[in-house]
RNA sequence: GGGCGAAUAGCUCAGUUGGUUCAGAGCGCCUGCCUUACAAGCAGGAAGUCGGGGGUUCGAAUCCCUCUUCGCCCA
């Protein structure tokens, strides 16, 4: 045999970084805004630079390529646009921490000094981040790669700040807003998500002034109340009526509030008695808001969340964390006799998404933009269907979040982010406030001298515009009008609100389209105990850990093939072998494949492009009719999003019918000097070639490897090569129906050995009674084949004179017999013929019994009815050529 | 409190509009093989009353109702 190139094992280490570079060299990636092929693009969803990517990226990113490499072969111009997110509030974190670490706060270094440091860790982490995605072989345009922070991004996201602001879609409000003490910063409803927590419900005396008595008002958390301004209950709760209008004491002190009613208050829930502190609860603020008298709004929880230093609280009280506070007032309250009772009491809580720490209602200022507007567009846009979703339930969480949608505080307390573009004169007495995309110099009113808000703007205030800010927008770039709108997006559904949504809507605003047409939700990792891959359970899995170990086809083999759309992926990291073997396994089945390949065609091609049928075999003509078949299901699967589907499909058809069939039928011919020989070799060429095309998106890099040697024209890069489209010439039903009856045949003979324990060294005879002329054509026709992979001496056609021996019975009714002399148990053999008629016996008593109902035979599609009566006749001959069987071997 | 989803082989999961022996795949397991492409392999095999119950239908893993368990989202 001729040597080749190819190790006998695959080392993806050894030929994927070059192989890389071999694309990045021919610039396969980069998308051309001049050419006039029907763009196709995905936007990367921006990773976080607060560290390097994990699996979840892996298998996200994985599916990106997937769809881009797929669509670019198909003839698009396609453009995967890569970049990072500053990831405000989390970044920020991150910085901290590390700062923290040298015993400092941002606070002593300075905001500027700070921000430099930020910049060092972004540069540092978003290097990494790039390499990290080309090294699992992302085929993105490196050439625009975008920062959510860069300059010209910062434009878009100023004047979107600017325009919304004049269309009045941006205001300031004085509300009660979630904070993060922790953060300190404030936190949109979507960032500040409920979590169930064990706490307790305090019911507490309020005692009447001017008279005896009290009321018994229930909280989770009394430390507010030196906040309340008033008790409500509801106006229809007869319990109280005879209380409105009368006062009650703050315990603990002798600030007095009214008694007032609120339709807002659950006469269930508690006492049916509220306690109003309008700077403490969002809630309460809507109540003190509609009473009729103007009860302020007293502060007495700071942004540390400490009890305030004022004299609404007592002395004693002052200073302390709001935890504390909790337990100091509890007991004073029981001291003093004025803590009803405490029970136990589980209540969701409003956590800060990226500490955990309980959020702070607090009383602030903050911008915010009014949603209902731009939501309008974007529910139309999921009810005409303008965007779908993948898996489709995500619409429905979508619709309801956008239905009652709620408007959105950008404003963050943070130095690593936008800048709000506000300017507020500092002139005494001049209230101007100066909203602008350029740096003011003056106030525009009096000429004043010029604060800029200190604050900046919630990261997804900036990411909302990625789908177009990335191309330059709002510049009329040749970028922007080539390649926006995209199409797919993929991305978790755990930021469908944060983000999706809302790019949906800015794309509707600001230009009047969606931003995509399809929203693909991939699955979450995990790890096998279901818990998703977080720092710190220390369970995740990295990547690049991954890819040095296997490869990164290995890798993207087990992501796609493993999660159908929006399914969970499950993924061990302490058996990472198991984990990627799928993957692994299929790299390596390929490469050898090839080696064969390649060893019998001598260094040059047979002719393939136009092939020589006239010395085809039956083999030849079934795998080119199953190369067709295949080639046209992985198309309508990766058409339709189904990318497990795709992966799994070429992966049998290598696998199960390639390499284990057609190989092995054609190794005699592949030897072989001869126009036989020949077509065996195109034939297998052909087949291996399209299957190189149609793994290619899945696994680029094995493919791109082993396509750059294989003889004969055709594209240099196979990134760049066309999808294979199907030749319906090719389709040959008869020669798929002929060559399965070779493989059933050939199949029971083997497993006729096995179960007697023939050494495999040794040849036996099989008598064969084909069904038909037509089988016993195929069988005839493939004799040599039969003959070797079922190890015989010869395949007889007729019945035997022997009786001792196994039999089997093909779907087609072909009869198998092989002697046996010696070796055969003839008890054993009875026992399993008659358990197989027992089988058929069952499975022929159903088809009878539902085609001699009426309701089916009338009610049910002629062919599903037809298909039964063939099975029922199918069965009732196979049946009785086993009970004749049986006889012969003079079973009991 | 409202909504969504899941439950299929030992494990992780497919199963596209109800209908070809539809009960599948990978991993794991059992038996036998180093057959010069591949032991990351080859051949053969065991294994599930498709969560329980009810219903619709000629026909249900698939549609409906209900219960149980688990997960997620929203208030």
């Amino acid at each position: 045999m001729a040597t080749t190139q190819l190790a006998p094992q695959y080392d993806p280490a050894a030929i994927e970084s070059t192989v890389y570079q071999r694309w990045l060299d021919a610039g396969v990636f980069a998308a051309d805004r001049t050419s006039d092929r029907e763009p196709y693009v995905i936007v990367i969803p921006p990773p976080n630079v607060t560290d390097v990517l994990h699996m979840g990226h892996g298998l996200n990113n994985t599916l990106q390529d997937v769809f881009i490499r797929f669509e670019r072969m198909r003839g698009r111009e396609a453009l995967w646009l890569p970049g990072t997110d500053h990831a405000g509030i989390a970044t920020q974190n991150v910085v901290e921490r590390a700062v923290a670490a040298e015993g400092k706060t941002r606070q002593e270094l300075g905001r500027e000094a700070f921000v430099a440091r930020v910049w060092e860790h972004v540069r540092d982490k978003g290097g990494t981040i790039l390499e990290q995605l080309k090294a699992i072989g992302s085929s993105c345009d490196w050439s625009r790669t975008r920062f959510t922070l860069d300059d010209d991004y910062s434009a878009a996201v100023r004047r979107v700040f600017v325009q919304l602001y004049r269309e009045g879609l941006i205001y300031r409000g004085h509300r009660v807003i979630h904070w993060c003490p922790r953060c300190l910063t404030s936190l949109s409803d979507e960032e500040a998500g409920f979590h169930d927590r064990e706490s307790r419900l305090f019911h507490i005396r309020y005692q009447l002034v001017g008279e005896e008595g009290h009321v018994v008002v229930a909280t989770t958390r009394p430390e507010t109340m030196f906040g309340d301004v008033a008790l409500v209950f509801h106006p229809d709760d007869e319990r109280y009526a005879e209380l409105r209008g009368r006062t009650a004491r703050i315990p603990l002190t002798d600030i007095e509030i009214p008694i007032d009613v609120s339709t807002a208050v659950e006469r269930d829930f508690g006492t049916g008695m509220l306690k109003v502190t309008p700077a403490h609860d969002a809630n309460d603020f809507d109540i003190a808001n509609e009473l009729e008298r103007d009860l302020g709004q007293p502060v007495v929880i700071d942004e540390d969340a400490r009890m305030v230093d004022t004299n609404r609280v007592p002395p004693a009280l002052r200073g302390l964390g709001r935890d504390v506070a909790r337990k100091r007032i509890v007991q004073e309250l029981e001291d003093a006799g004025q803590l009803e009772k405490q029970e136990p009491y589980q209540h969701a809580v409003r956590q800060c998404y990226r500490c955990h720490t309980v959020v702070e209602p607090l009383l602030s200022d903050q911008w915010f933009v009014r949603m209902a507007p731009l939501a309008e567009p974007a529910l139309e846009a999921y009810r005409t269907g303008a965007v779908r979703f993948l898996p489709e339930r995500w619409g429905k969480v979508y619709e309801n979040w956008l239905t009652n949608i709620r408007d959105w505080n950008i404003s963050r307390q943070l130095w690593w982010g936008h800048r709000i573009p506000v300017w507020y004169c500092e002139r005494e007495g001049c209230e101007e406030i100066t909203v602008s995309e350029g740096t003011p110099q003056a106030c525009g009113a009096c000429g004043g001298a010029l604060r800029q808000d200190e604050d900046v703007l919630d990261t997804w205030f900036s990411s909302w515009l990625w789908p177009f800010a990335t191309f330059g927008w709002p510049e009329e770039t040749e970028d922007l009008k080539k390649f926006y709108p995209g199409h797919t997006l993929v991305t978790g559904a755990d930021i469908i609100f944060f983000w999706v949504a809302r790019m949906i809507m800015a794309g509707y605003h600001f230009l009047g389209e969606t931003p995509f047409n399809t929203v693909f939700f991939n699955g979450i990792v995990r790890d096998p105990q279901h818990h998703a891959f977080s720092k710190s359970r220390g369970n995740g899995i990295d990547p690049l850990d991954v890819v040095k170990r296997y490869g990164a086809d290995a890798l993207r083999y087990t992501a796609v093939a493993g999660t159908a759309a929006g399914t969970d992926i499950i993924m061990d990291r302490n058996d990472l072998d198991s984990t990627f073997a799928a993957g692994r396994h299929f790299g390596n089945k390929l490469w050898n494949v090839a080696r064969l390949l390649l060893a019998n065609l001598n260094g040059s091609a047979p002719v393939s492009s136009d092939l020589d049928r006239s010395h085809h075999q039956l083999a030849d003509r079934w795998i080119l009719s199953r190369l067709q078949r295949i080639t046209r299901t992985v198309t309508d699967h990766l058409d339709a999003c189904r990318l497990n589907e795709a992966a799994t499909g070429v992966y049998h058809f290598l696998w199960d019918e390639l390499a284990d069939w057609y190989v092995e039928q054609a190794k005699p011919r592949l030897q072989s000097p001869t126009p036989e020989g020949d077509a065996a070799r195109a034939t297998l060429l052909m087949s291996f070639e399209t299957t190189l095309r149609l793994l290619h998106p899945v696994m680029p890099f094995i493919t791109e490897e082993l396509w750059s040697f294989l003889p004969g024209e055709r594209e240099p890069l196979l990134a760049g090569a066309r999808w294979p489209v199907p030749n319906m010439d090719l389709i040959d039903a008869t020669a798929e129906t002929r060559f399965g009856q070779v493989q059933s045949l050939v199949t029971a003979i083997r497993s006729i050995r096995a179960e007697y324990g023939v050494k495999p060294g040794t040849s036996v005879r099989a008598f064969c009674e084909p069904a038909d002329g037509e089988a016993r054509d195929a069988f005839e026709a493939e004799r040599g084949t039969i003959e070797r992979l079922a190890k015989l001496d010869a395949l007889v056609f007729g019945g035997a004179d022997e009786t001792v021996g196994a039999h089997a019975v093909l779907a087609d009714g072909s009869a198998v017999f092989v002697p046996l002399g010696d070796a055969i148990d003839v008890q054993a053999e009875c026992v399993r013929l008659a358990s197989e008629m027992e089988r058929l016996e069952k499975q022929l008593a159903a088809v009878t019994a539902k085609l001699a109902n009426e309701n089916f035979t009338t009610r049910a599609p002629a062919e599903v009815v037809e298909r039964e009566r063939q099975k029922e006749q199918a069965w009732g001959e196979r049946r009785d050529t086993l009970a004749a069987k049986r006889r012969s071997l003079g079973c009991s």
